[in-house]
Parts: structure tokens; C-alpha cells; sequence
DNA sequence: CTCATTCTTGAATGTACGTTCAAGATATTA
DNA sequence: TAATATCTTGAACGTACATTCAAGAATGAG
């Protein structure tokens, strides 16, 4: 008879923020609620829980992380060039560090590991369909050029994402753009070889 | 005109496996008086605070780190032998998972970054003075072999941390011996290329 | 043995947090 | 417009936490 006034959307790009920047843990509630602009009744009343809320946030990052994959993979071809742009998006994001702009997904797996399955489930999960993406491309780069290494789509996948994830880490104390890039630059040139 | 009757080193273990396991927000000061052995009062008395047993904890670690470093690369020779040994250890340290066997310091680092400056600045110091030596690793495997690539040592060192950094993560979703042998002898490929 | 000093103990304290809930506000239906 | 259903509000609640402190125990000096 009555629909929500906020939007939702909106609410969980808020909390994603606060989740990233403080970590799970040290975020309160006060803080939720002024990230969201939600009253802790309905943060309640919407996700149950702030661990629910977390959830929520997940998936909607999840969502988000997805159509900009897929929009920056959309042209059919010149794979290996996208793929080059999406790592250098990735060292322009790790130096933007003006609030601690992390992955939410290794964030939370950091933080939560061992602690809740439920939650280290659902970031499995995602982060398994990331491969599964990067393996794609992989798969399809193949046809524009050969690799020279005998590594399969999937190996190569996953070298990347610990690339990428050691990238991030590491420019917790190099956020020097020259430093990221050439690790970057050489990450890609590796994965491609 | 007494001594303090508890084993300071082993005190600071168990405070540094109570943080590795559960990260420092989330372990209580009940979880640290059950890993020290300390009553709260001589926590404090010894200490300062529970923030305080977190930087001691970071100063051992590093002791203990240096140490296991030192005497693993003694002998004068076989340096890259010695490199991928350390590599392997690391993964076998990834995989013996049982209490979430992370890098206290990589640990600490993605949960308070930007929030403590004074431990990001410890933190920084350890990690500057691990890259140090791995550097000097570098400069001193030239003698053994030359390597094809152009980097200097310092990027050498940059590079495999990077993947150090990555591999953990990467063994939270992936905690299989093949997989992450495989990621860190390709690593260890790259590194020395 | 006695005293003085230091260390240990763990219950008590204040605070900050996640969560609840009943009253109030708003929109939709008839 | 009246009735009803739903959403919003934010003060109040219980709990769990980091921290304190005064009393007790142990050590070394004289």
C-alpha cells in the first residue's frame, strides 16, 4: 500500500563506501546510517541485519563490478587491448586512494575468512564467476593471438587475480603511479605470454 | 625488585596468532588474555594497550621473520635455489590453513589502513625493510646468473612481493597444492626472467 | 625475619555498539 | 474523505567490550 522512499540502489553504493573504508568490523551502525541516510529501524527492516546489509552490498557490487566488465569487454574484438585498459582502470584505482578504494570482495575476504561461511561463500562464488570472465577473454584472445606459453585459459585467469590482488596490497605502500604501472605493464605482459 | 614472571616472546606469539586468526578489531581482549596467558591488568602494565600489544606483537613478528629469513638465505651461494625455497615455504604456509596462517603484517595492513598512521608507518617500515632484502637477494643472484630482462633488483623485488601479496589472498579461494604451486613457480619463472 | 617495592589478579566501570519497538507519518484504496 | 496498510523515526535496551584499580601475592634488600 506504501512503497519504500529510498533507493535502494543508491543506499547500497552508501554502505559499499563505508564497508570498504572502514572494513566490516569498525563500521557502525551511526556510521551506516549516515552513509545510507537510512534510520537504523529501516536498515533492519530492509536487510535484517548490518550483516545482512553487508550482504545486500556484496550483490549490488557484484552487479556493478559486472555491467562494467562487460561494457568495457563488450567490443567483440582487440581482447588483449581491453584487457590491457582494465588493468591500467585498475592502477588508476588503487591511486585514487582518497578513501581507501579498495575491492570490496577481497576487502571482506580479508576480514571475514574463516570467521562466517556463509559470507566467504558468497565471495567465493563471486569471485569464481570473475575467473570464469577472465578466463573468457582469455579463451577468445587465442584467436588473435598465439601464446607462446603452454598455459591454459584458466591458469592464466588465475595468475591475473593474484596480479591484480597482490596490486592492490601493494599500493597500500607504493602509491606511486610510475611503481603500479610498471607492475602492471609487467603483470600483463606475463599473463600474455 | 621483581621480575616480570611471564615470557615476554611467548606471550607475544600467542597475542600475534589471536590477531592473524581473527584480525585485530574482532579479537576481544578476552581472546588475548586466553592466547597471552595475561590477566587484563598485566596486559596493560606491560603494554599500554590492546593496541599496543598489536605493535609488539608486529615488532616480534618481524623478529621472527628476519630470523627464518636470515638463516634460510646464510649459505653464501645457490641464491636462486634459496629464493625458490622461499617461495615454496610460503605456499606450504598458505595451505596449513588451519588457524588462517595469513601475513600479520599484510593482515594489519588491509585492516588499518588509513585509519592508524602510526602502525601504517610501522607497517611500512617492516615491509620497506623485507623488500630491502629481497633486493639484495636480486643483486646478489646477478653473480650467479644474468638475467634476460631489464629490470633492476628493486623491480624484481616489487614484482615478487606483489605475487607474494596475491598468492595469499588468492589461497583463501583457492587453498589447493597444485594450483598454488603452480602460480608460484610460475611466479618464480617471471621473477628471475 | 621484616620491610619495601613491584607484579598479579579479576571484579567493577563506563562506554559504544547492534538491535528493537511503539508511536508517528505517509500513501494507497474504496 | 475515511480507513487501512505500510513505511519511517529515533529513543531506549541489553550486551559486549576495552580499560581501570584496589587488594593481594611474590620477590629481593637490609
Amino acid at each position: 500500500m506504501r512503497n519504500a522512499e529510498f533507493d535502494r540502489e543508491q543506499v547500497l553504493r552508501g554502505a559499499m563506501a563505508a564497508f570498504m573504508h572502514k572494513g566490516y568490523t569498525k563500521t557502525s551502525m551511526q556510521d551506516l546510517t549516515q552513509a545510507t541516510g537510512l534510520h537504523p529501524g529501516s536498515i533492519y527492516c530492509a536487510f535484517t541485519n548490518k550483516r545482512g546489509l553487508l550482504i545486500a552490498a556484496i550483490e549490488q557490487y557484484q552487479q556493478d563490478r559486472n555491467l562494467q566488465f562487460n561494457h568495457l569487454f563488450a567490443s567483440g574484438n582487440n581482447v588483449l587491448a581491453n584487457l590491457k585498459s582494465y588493468l591500467d582502470g585498475i592502477v588508476v584505482e588503487c591511486l585514487s586512494c582518497d578513501s581507501g578504494q579498495a575491492c570490496l570482495l577481497t576487502k571482506a575476504l580479508n576480514e571475514i575468512a574463516e570467521q562466517d561461511d556463509e559470507i566467504q561463500g558468497i565471495i567465493n562464488q563471486n569471485l569464481q564467476s570473475w575467473q570464469r570472465a577472465l578466463s573468457e577473454q582469455f579463451e577468445a584472445a587465442q584467436q588473435y593471438k598465439k601464446f607462446e606459453g603452454e598455459r591454459n585459459s584458466e591458469q592464466r585467469a588465475h595468475y591475473l587475480m593474484m596480479g591484480i590482488y597482490g596490486l592492490r596490497t601493494f599500493a597500500h605502500t607504493h602509491p606511486q603511479a610510475e611503481t603500479l604501472q610498471q607492475l602492471a605493464d609487467q603483470l600483463f605482459i606475463e599473463v600474455c605470454r
